[in-house]
This record gives C-alpha cells, structure tokens and sequence, in this order.
DNA sequence: TATACTTTGTGACAATTATCACAGGTATTT
DNA sequence: AAATACCTGTGATAATTGTCACAAAGTATA
C-alpha cells in the first residue's frame, strides 16, 4: 500500500491535510520490525521518527544494574514523542524503544521534522495531542506510584497490558514482570498468587489470562 | 517595564523572533499573584497560559480523599505546559497550579494560541522545549518512585526544593511535605530526624536548612 | 530418556512503611 | 496570661515489601 493511503487509514489528523499527507508520502518509508527490536538507544541521537501503524512499542527507562521502568507503550496511530522532541533539537534519547509486538511503521528522517514543525500546523497540532496523551499517562502514573501499593500496581499493569490486546492475556514471565514494577520476582509471584485466589487472574506457564 | 522589555530580558528563546515578541506584546497583560493563588484549577477549562517572570509555581494532582501528588514546579522563564496543551485544544485541565511563592507573569489569552502555533515557529520551539523539560523531569520522578525509598525520595525532595531558592532552606511542616510525597506525617517526622542525625539538615518549626 | 535450563511456589526472616496513641513544644488570639 | 490551634517527637504495633534459601514443575536440547 503507498504512503499515502496508510497515512489516510491510520493518522487522520495528518490526513487531514493533504499537503502534510503528500509531505509525508515524499519523505517516509514503510518498514517491519521483529519483536524486541530496538528501535530507540539510550543516549544515542535520534536518526528517525516511527508512525506506528500496526504492533505495540515499549518505551522505558534503563538503570545501570539492569533495572528497568516502564513509562509506557507506543500503539497504532501513534509516534514516539520523546523521540521527536530528542530529534527536533539534536539530542540524544533518555528513554529506550523496544518492540513489543512486530510492527509496521513510517520512518520519517528526524532532519525533516523541521519543515514539519514549521509549514504544517496538523503536524504540530498531531504532535501537541501525542504529547497531551503520553503526559497524562505519565502523570497517572505518577499518581499510581505515589498512592498505591504493588498488589494494585500489578493489577492496574495487567489490566493495561491486556487493554492492548483482545485476548486477555498477558504473556509474561513473573520475572519480566517484576522488572517492569521495579519489584523482585517472589513478591510478584506472591502477590499473583493472591490474586488468583481473589479469582481476578489465571495462572499458567509464561502466561496470565484476566478474567 | 514594557511586556517586549520582559520578553526579551526572560524569555530568549521567544526574544530571538521579533514578530513573535510584538505578538506577545500586542496579547500579553503582565500581572502579579501571591502566594496560594490557585492559578490553574483541576476541572476547568483553561482561559489563560502564564509565562513566568519571577516567583515559583507548583502544579500537581489532587485526589479526592485530600492527597495531592507533586509533578513539578515552574520556575521563572518556563510556562505551564499542561495548560498550553489543554488550552490548544479547549480542555480541562488535570492538574492544579498554585502560586508557590509570589511571582510576576505574563498572560497569554488561550484563545490567541492557535495563532502563535501557526505563525510562529520560535514559539513552537519554546513550547517543544518545556515539553521537553517536563516530560524529563516527570519521567525522572518515575524512575525515583520505582526504585527508591521514602528516606531517598524525601532527600531528592529537599534537594529539589532547596535548589530552588539561595537559601538552601525549605518552609514547609511535615505534614505538608508528607502531603506531597505521598507518605504520613509521622514517617516524614522520623525520616528527618534520621537525616539531620547523619547531619545531612537541619531541623526547627516549619523550616529545614540543608547542609 | 537423560540432562540442563527456565519458571514458579513458598517458608523464614529482615527492612521499610503505615497507623494509632499520646506527650510536649511553639505560635496566635483574645 | 490563658486558651486555642498547630507542629513535632516517639513508643508500640501492624502491614507491606524485599531477600535468602530451596524445592518442584515445566521446557528445551542433546
């Protein structure tokens, strides 16, 4: 399918110009990605922009014992904001980019995001909402960390997880898990356990279907 | 002081396109709020978007039961971001912004972003660029939230606080800073007395000095 | 099938954080 | 100065979370 009509199907207020829509089919190219992929270094200058068009990306922050913190995942109809901003002034990325699910996306060079900024109002209007969105989640965020114990972060994370998906079911291992929260592997089990007694999950190897 | 005076003396990056400092000047008023002044209210819809001159304001989130979660503060030479998106785009803002210390701002009629958005690509920059700074700051806290503990999260507290005026010095109770992280007043209480006996601060009534 | 590796379950115990209770200190108002 | 409201200190105890240790179950590979 050309750009074009990707951008019509999946980014309507992009699509809502057609100078931007033709802008973007002249610029960006359309490329798959494989799971776990990385798409966004730590610390490495931001070359390109994904619009996502289909998969899951996740965007988290790295610590130097390998720790790792969530901030949250990249769906369809949606761009990388912390790229952009990275890319627009020529910095390096503080957050890293993963492929959570394979994924298509529209690769836009970050050297054009200025004439992207500067000559299409929609670009900036997609990019101020996209920014809006992320910040909000963010801020819950924030909100959960700051009030709630580990038992309901993990449900409000499973609950997210599986949102993403039709299935239900969120394939992880406790480990994996546990890594997400900033927690330790037993606790996670633990708690899991817990809620399998509450009859709000069900366990299986690498797997958690929500019920 | 003339409002293209104060730009230009404050704010740089928006100083750097002359249009957009007249523009500024043509739709800014400059005024001066005191301290506890609600400036942005959870709820509402947001009519004006400050640009900080002098002073401290404290945006956060406000819960039902009473708890308020601190984001962040701006300080002169920022604007507030959340209203600027939220403002775009005739929303209600999710957060709360209240005069920290007295402080001086211009502001900018909501109503007139649309046209710094599309005629003014150095006001876009300035705006990228507090995205950019808040959404690290935030992001940052995440990190924090995840990984450290109260006695950590409490120092990073009063670092913050205290790197924001001279005096190295933080007026608040316990209470008050057991409100913004989250915790209750006796934890906050201990946890003090912990750190002033390894002589990181300095305790009295209602005023902490860091060491 | 035997072996190695990964994942999960769980007891025991330590550290952190929350909650209740109450005493005493400091500022403010009358 | 007396009354009042607010602020701080601290013991006792409970709940939550983290850590260590080890066992059992499932999966992959030779």
């Amino acid at each position: 399918m050309k750009v074009n009509e990707i951008v019509k199907n999946n980014f309507q207020q992009l699509a809502s110009s057609i100078a931007l829509t033709e802008e973007i089919d002249n610029i960006g190219v359309v490329q798959d990605f494989e799971k776990d992929t990385v798409l966004l270094k730590e610390n490495a200058y931001v070359k390109v922009i994904p619009l996502l068009i289909s998969g899951l990306i996740k965007i988290y922050k790295e610590e130097e014992n390998g720790n790792e913190v969530l901030l949250y995942y990249i769906k369809p109809g949606e761009t990388c904001i912390v790229s952009v901003m990275a890319g627009e002034k020529g910095e390096k990325a503080k957050v890293k980019g993963v492929v959570e699910e394979d994924c298509t996306v529209i690769l836009i060079p970050s050297d054009k995001l200025y004439n992207l900024r500067k000559n299409h109002p929609n670009w900036n209007l997609f990019i101020y909402k996209q920014f809006n969105d992320k910040f909000d989640e963010v801020i819950e965020m924030v909100k959960v960390l700051t009030f709630s114990n580990k038992e309901k972060r993990l449900e409000d994370y499973l609950k997210r997880k599986a949102g993403l998906n039709a299935s239900k079911v969120v394939r992880k291992s406790h480990q994996e898990i546990a890594n997400e929260l900033g927690s330790s592997r037993e606790v996670i089990s633990r708690l899991l356990k817990k809620l399998e007694n509450e009859g709000k999950i069900e366990l299986s190897l690498r797997k958690i279907k929500i019920l």
